[in-house]
DNA sequence: TATTGTTATACTCTATAACTATA
DNA sequence: TATAGTTATAGAGTATAACAATA
């Protein structure tokens, strides 16, 4: 019985939903829409990215992409370049504006809730290793999945 | 320096995002709207709600609650009602067959998602203890503004 | 005058289906 | 035939502004 890890899951659920109106406020604040700012935060732009790539990191439809790339690329933040490879494919590359407005709300998304900051140092530390190990954990086992 | 907690912030996004597809999954199983779900889960069957109570809890404006609870209303799980003090007022009433749905939907979602799950039963206890501290501590933060 | 909820309007996100170009 | 991306269309969530009923 992991009543425990109920509880856990269910205060972390309200921690978020009250961190809810975040996003569209520093989205708003960078005259972006929220799903623009997930999606500029999701490309790195060391590494250009596929469409379809984008499309299962945000979990939607390649079509839904489409216009989202749509108006990040009006805005100049971001570039469609056909692939070499393959010329049905098309890679996203961050323009130097994008990489600025990106780091920015990268920073700003980051910036931890009351709720945590409030915390004792050693209770900060704790809670960190103890999400690395929950993380590490879960994606060793999504890598090589059990008999 | 709160390093740890930003990196602890860090991992709980990526976390909750990795289980971003749950809530409309969900809620397409119940034939519902995400934010139809949310709606119902955040009234209490036993304590009717006035709209603009409703509004406030999911941080949106009063005219979009408005069109959440046409369709809630039309599905029949939630009625509206005139407050008795103030007519102005529409209180939301859960209907018995809205808090049949509304309980299965609350434990749906409180399903912990396998990195917590996986986690060893001590840790999930720390886990669990801890955020209980870090909310209470927001929540007293809030009642009692520091000087 | 001020407030609660509704309506009208507009933009964004989302999906499905049909289409084009390429493989 | 199958795949990557686009277009067309539709439904839902979001906001602002104007409005009605009530306070």
């Amino acid at each position: 019985m992991s009543e425990n890890a109920r509880e856990a899951w269910r205060l972390l659920q309200s921690l978020t939903r009250s961190e809810r109106g975040r996003l569209p406020a520093i989205a708003a604040q960078a005259g972006l829409a929220p799903g623009q700012v997930l999606a500029l935060c999701s490309l790195d732009p060391a590494k250009p990215m596929a469409m379809s790539d984008l499309a299962a990191t945000l979990a939607c439809d390649n079509s839904n992409v489409t216009g989202i790339i749509d108006r990040l690329e009006q805005r100049g933040l971001v570039q469609r370049r056909p692939a070499e490879r393959d010329r049905r494919v098309k890679m996203l590359v961050v323009t130097a504006a994008g990489a600025r407005v990106r780091q920015d709300l990268r920073s700003a998304l980051s910036e931890p809730p009351a709720a945590l900051a409030g915390l004792p140092a050693a209770d900060q530390r704790v809670l960190r290793d103890l999400l690395r190990r929950a993380m590490g954990a879960a994606a060793s086992r999504a890598a090589a999945p059990g008999p």
